[in-house]
RNA sequence: GGAGAUGUCGCAUAGUCCGGUCGAGUGCGCCUCACUGCUAAUGAGGUAAGGGGUAAAACCCUUCGGAGGUUCAAAUCCUCUCAUCUCCGCCA
């Protein structure tokens, strides 16, 4: 949520904002419009109501015809508070509905256009060279059937399409690559976090998710509940309507939580194996921090998880994300993207979004020092999601005969294992 | 799932039966000041959030788990709902 008073003094920075997104300029407009019929409002019931009260007062120590006298007015201003509030109901539902579907204002800083006007950050890593090599590249769905480690055949069967087993080495391989992730998280000040997956409307809506992603979202409509499409929600939900101590800043968590996503306008959109798929499991890192340092905890996000891809040894490039492609909630957002070899380009596979006050906002999540009460801003960043995770890591260490290599910091994980076999 | 109890200002509690001077008392915690060589102790004062308003104040309004209702007036009465606790049943 953007703050009012920042809409009414710098009206032109949001529509500036919004046009860089490409969503609605007069929706401001619409806004200001709105506060002033909604402070019109305001005052008019504060009035009525604070006469009401002190005539309220009187009522208790009158008595006789002096007190019916009083009852009298008072019954005429009772029906004046009723119709008044009315209006401060109304007004406030308006300006709240239309505050609410105002995107962050943009981070000067990311470039500006749609979905293809990113700009590449960096590249790491060495791509292999396969047919230097001499292996034909086989896909993660390939290597996944070879090794035992992926049935989508049955995960079809059972659920549908875009759902999967992982099986033996499979199941294992997501424990070692949550337990990596966790351990390094904690290394770095995360507290782990086991969230639930199931949440209240007021929690999807206050990260925002009930805007322009709300198609993607499963409802469990017999209970009102949500299925989360990443513990970013429950994450930040976790300190919905609480004051912080800014002294406690930063507050870093990092959860693991499966991830439900309906992938509605995906159709035909990564149809093989398990890159788009209706359930996955992820480590997510979550940061409440002072507004100031926001911009550096982004970095380091993005640190963390470019430390990780790097573990992995996983080749990737690093993409400023453009503001048509943020989302509601970002102001700026990076993605970490991994090089796969079957399809010859980069994928995403994590992505950090600086969300500044936008859903604390709406959380109502603040801060008190001694200077007094402020917002507080949040970032959120992918440290693993296990599905992508796998196809970059089958992909980029598969051998000629099929088997995949275990990156060194995986092995503790795995029981030592170097290699996964051919089943 | 059944029966019962509870939800008040950071924490603990008073107030609810018998509606009005209760936005709300007390203790603890916290902050400021005084006293003290320092700490502790003691004394005085302060200590919710949001909104409106103002140059800044003053001041006003809203909120006693949440939503409705009754009433001139609701922490207090009524209805629904949520959460927690206890007992019973059931279950991983």
């Amino acid at each position: 949520m953007i703050d009012l008073a920042e809409i009414r003094q710098n009206p032109d920075a949001i529509k500036r904002s919004q046009e860089a997104r490409g969503e609605s300029t007069t929706l401001v407009d619409e806004v200001l419009a709105a506060d002033v019929i909604r402070r019109t409002a305001v005052g008019q019931f504060e009035a009525v109501r604070a006469e009401q009260k002190s005539l309220g007062a009187l009522v208790a120590k009158s008595q006789g015809a002096e007190k019916e006298d009083l009852l009298s007015k008072t019954k005429v201003l009772a029906e004046q508070v009723k119709s008044t509030e009315a209006a401060v109901r109304e007004a406030d539902t308006k300006l709240d509905q239309l505050v609410l579907g105002l995107s962050n204002v943009v981070d000067e800083a990311a470039p500006v256009g749609g979905e293809d006007d990113y700009t590449v950050l960096r590249e790491v890593g060495v791509k292999r060279d396969f047919a230097k090599e001499g292996i034909t590249v086989r896909d993660h769905v390939e290597i996944g059937e070879l090794i035992g480690a992926i049935d989508i055949e049955r995960g079809a069967k059972v659920s549908g399409s875009r759902f999967y087993y992982l099986t033996g080495p499979g199941a294992l391989l997501e424990f070692a690559l949550v337990q990596l992730a966790m351990t390094k998280a904690q290394t770095h000040g995360f507290t782990p976090m086991i969230p639930p997956a199931l949440v209240k409307p007021a929690a999807m809506e206050g990260t925002g998710f009930l805007g322009q992603a709300a198609e993607n979202v499963y409802r469990l409509e017999a209970d009102d509940l949500y299925l989360v499409g990443t513990a970013e929600v429950p994450l930040a939900a976790y300190h919905m309507d609480e004051i912080l101590e800014s002294k406690s800043l930063p507050l870093r968590y990092v959860g693991f939580s499966p991830c439900y996503r309906r992938e509605a306008g995906s159709h035909g959109k990564d149809t093989r194996g398990i890159f788009r798929v209706h359930w996955f499991d992820k480590v997510e890192m979550f940061s409440f921090c002072p507004v100031t340092e926001a911009k550096a905890e982004h970095e380091r996000l993005l640190a963390f998880e470019e430390e990780f891809m790097q573990a992995l040894e996983i080749p990737y490039r690093v993409i400023d994300v453009a503001t048509g492609d943020l989302g509601s909630s970002a102001a700026r957002k990076f993605d970490c993207e991994a090089w796969v070899p079957s399809q010859e380009r980069y994928r995403e596979v994590t992505s950090t979004s600086n969300c500044t006050t936008f859903q604390s906002r709406r959380l109502r999540i603040r801060a008190k020092s001694n200077e007094g009460i402020e917002p507080i801003a949040t970032l959120n960043g992918t440290l693993c999601a296990i599905t992508r995770t796998i196809v970059a890591l089958f992909e980029n260490h598969q051998q000629a005969d099929g088997s995949v290599r275990v990156p060194a910091a995986l092995q503790p994980f795995l029981g030592g294992a170097t290699h996964f076999n051919l089943k």
